[in-house]
DNA sequence: CGCCAGGTTAGAG
DNA sequence: CTCTAACATGGC
């Protein structure tokens, strides 16, 4: 059995993380028991079941499928590292907000939670199409209809994991597999569309890295279906912009909303003004408005 | 029952 | 560039 430990920075907050990852009961491609993650990451052909802990300052990454032979440790080690973005130094964007009326009493409560993300491009463009304009918990039932119906799946130690579906798999896909999940039609033209993307016009994650913000941006939005939230979202939780910045995320409305004690939510200008003081912190201004909420 | 939900697109002004 | 209707269906 494969074990790595992951030391983590000062500003982390281990449970905070795992509140996130325990949101949904219907969360299909990881579980939490004990404090401790279960989920399958594909590294290559390889597919790690991972038991992921965290005990003095480190996260321990413990894979129960592995033989050392296939396991590619660094691949895996940057996964880590990404899902829950432990590269970013946060003590400038604590610096800022602690001055900040509507986050300061935000990041107190909630110190060292970070942008759990998706390592994942393809799973980050679908699963944020898959939330629009629908509320989350009909976004999970969604997600968990598509990932158990087209996704593979893996047993360890009595444990189901399932993998996201690959965009191979989902650029084949029609209205006559997706309507039925209760996908709108819209939403099914909108995933497929993703896939070829992906298979067709050879988009990657790694073609996305290479571009500017600005690029990347545009590179997405240019896929029908992504707009500019959907956009900003996979800059924020793939490619981890600090600045990236979902506009129209009607959670940060509503947050903006409550917190200024406003009687309707705050028009697309009202949010920029309130943005403005955030500028390269956007994303983790989302991130505590999202967790006040 | 009505309003809203972690929006996007196409079309009009 | 901004505004709007249409899309479509569950959650509360």
């Amino acid at each position: 059995m494969y074990q790595l430990n992951i030391p983590v920075p000062l500003e982390f907050s281990y449970d905070r993380c795992i509140e996130f990852l325990l949101r949904s009961p219907k969360e299909v491609l990881h579980s939490v028991q004990n404090g401790k993650v279960y989920k399958a990451i594909a590294l290559g052909d390889f597919v790690a079941l991972t038991e992921v802990s965290f005990s003095n300052r480190q996260i321990q990454v413990t894979v129960l499928n592995a033989d050392p032979v296939f396991l590619k440790q660094p691949v895996l080690e940057e996964y880590i590292r990404q899902w829950f973005d432990l590269k970013t130094n946060l003590r400038p964007f604590y610096a800022m907000a602690r001055k900040d009326k509507l986050l300061g009493p935000l990041v107190d409560q909630f110190y060292g939670y970070r942008i759990v993300g998706q390592p994942d491009l393809f799973e980050s463009l679908v699963w944020a199409v898959i939330g629009q304009q629908i509320n989350l918990s009909f976004a999970y039932t969604l997600k968990q209809r598509f990932v158990e119906t087209f996704g593979r799946r893996e047993m360890a130690q009595d444990k189901t994991f399932f993998l996201f579906p690959s965009p191979e798999v989902v650029a084949q896909l029609s209205d006559a597999d997706l309507l039925p999940l209760q996908f709108s039609k819209q939403k099914s033209k909108y995933v497929v569309e993703i896939a070829k993307a992906f298979v067709i016009n050879g988009l990657s994650k790694d073609s996305i890295e290479k571009l500017s913000f600005d690029q990347a941006k545009e590179k997405l939005m240019s896929i029908k279906g992504v707009g500019n939230w959907t956009a900003n979202y996979a800059l924020m939780k793939t490619f981890r912009y600090p600045n990236a910045f979902p506009l129209e995320d009607a959670g940060v409305h509503n947050a903006i909303k409550n917190l200024k004690k406003m009687k309707v939510k705050p028009t697309l200008d009202q949010v920029r003004r309130v943005f403005k003081k955030y500028k390269g912190w956007e994303a983790y201004a989302t991130l505590y408005l999202w967790k006040s909420l």
